[in-house]
DNA sequence: CAAACTTAGTATCGATTCGAAACTAATATC
DNA sequence: GATATTAGTTTCGAATCGATACTAAGTTTG
């Protein structure tokens, strides 16, 4: 089996599992905005990130957002910090249609899967995305977890250890580290730090 | 990493390769397009087929080919053995435009993994693609080399075997073998043979 | 064998999506 | 403080999509 044949089936599979019909009331588009925003991060629940996420225009992703947040489904606030920005966050309706994701059928699939063939494919999957960015000069969008900018210390011995970004400086919850930022980088592989 | 995780790795990876814009002049569907016609085989290389793959309405599919046909980039032909089937073939310049393919990224990539992590990879993803497929009801386009509906016959001791499908009960060419085809049965799992 | 059904492909229509480009407003840079 | 950059929005025309209706060829069935 040759790469394209490999790299065809990659995308076949987002498609028949995706789908591009309209499933559930929500456009292939909105089920993509959906899920972005119930993964991303807080510095990421964003247009931009999102655009970048789906690698679409700004301009796209907007509209895409303003026809959920009309039905209910986002809702929109400024940020302080800085104020162009917009941010953007999933309400209880929206995590409610979240759980009949036709994505799900994919997700099942995987979870039949050996465990050990499943983490394997999932370290091939996260080092495809990272190489295909890179070739294309954009983010991958991977999780702090895996993140070099992600910093961990340690309150008092044997206590809670507290995260940050020292990218953002700001500070992140355990149970955030899993999600995904548009400023992810990973956390090997960096050779050219000084540059 | 969840199972969910992973499913949208699979399916942001597709979006990040394959690109939803407008790349060398084709659209995605464009693309796609080209790419089944490129790999499909003989019996598959219809209209139908061909939506059935995509996901996507036979109205749908014939618009995108008709374009195609217009533009040069398929030939159209009618089926001698039924009148209502039409075959479409790629021409050459189908095949140059194919070489510069936006999913060559992934491609690559894919290259770039080491030969098991590869192989595994591929056959993760045959897997999937077979589940995804049986929980919708839906053909998974493998190549007749998996198969059930293979047969090969040896002419003669030491000699070039000769291959076929039994489900047409038609020839099949050595290097025909990898192709996609909407007949397409895996070669194990047939328990259900006698229902 | 003829009526009824199925299948392959096409055509038309309206809704949606997309990318490009122009635009506003806030922040950075110099 | 002028210029550039960034975040988000809006508008517009082209393209896509799904639904539906249609033609024509093959299959089933009575």
């Amino acid at each position: 089996m040759d790469n394209r044949s490999i790299a065809q089936s990659i995308a076949q599979l987002a498609r028949m599992s995706a789908g591009d019909g309209h499933v559930g009331g929500f456009t292939a588009a909105q089920w993509n905005t959906l899920r972005f925003f119930a993964r991303a991060n807080r510095f990421s629940r964003t247009v931009s990130a999102f655009a970048e996420f789906h690698a679409t225009t700004r301009g796209t992703a907007s509209q895409t957002v303003k026809g959920l947040v009309s039905e209910g489904y986002l809702t929109r606030s400024r940020s302080d910090l800085d104020g162009r920005s917009v941010r953007f966050d999933l309400t209880d309706k929206a995590r409610g249609a979240l759980s009949h994701d036709p994505l799900d059928a994919l997700s099942n699939a995987i979870g039949k899967l050996a465990p050990g063939v499943r983490n394997q494919l999932a370290s091939s999957l996260k080092r495809l995305k990272e190489e295909v960015a890179d070739s294309r000069g954009k983010p991958s969008f991977g999780s702090c977890r895996f993140c070099c900018h992600l910093t961990c210390a340690l309150r008092k011995p044997g206590g809670e250890p507290s995260y940050a970004c020292d990218l953002l400086d700001q500070p992140l919850a355990a149970n955030d580290l899993g999600d995904l930022c548009v400023n992810f980088e990973t956390a090997q592989s960096n050779t050219a730090a000084r540059s």
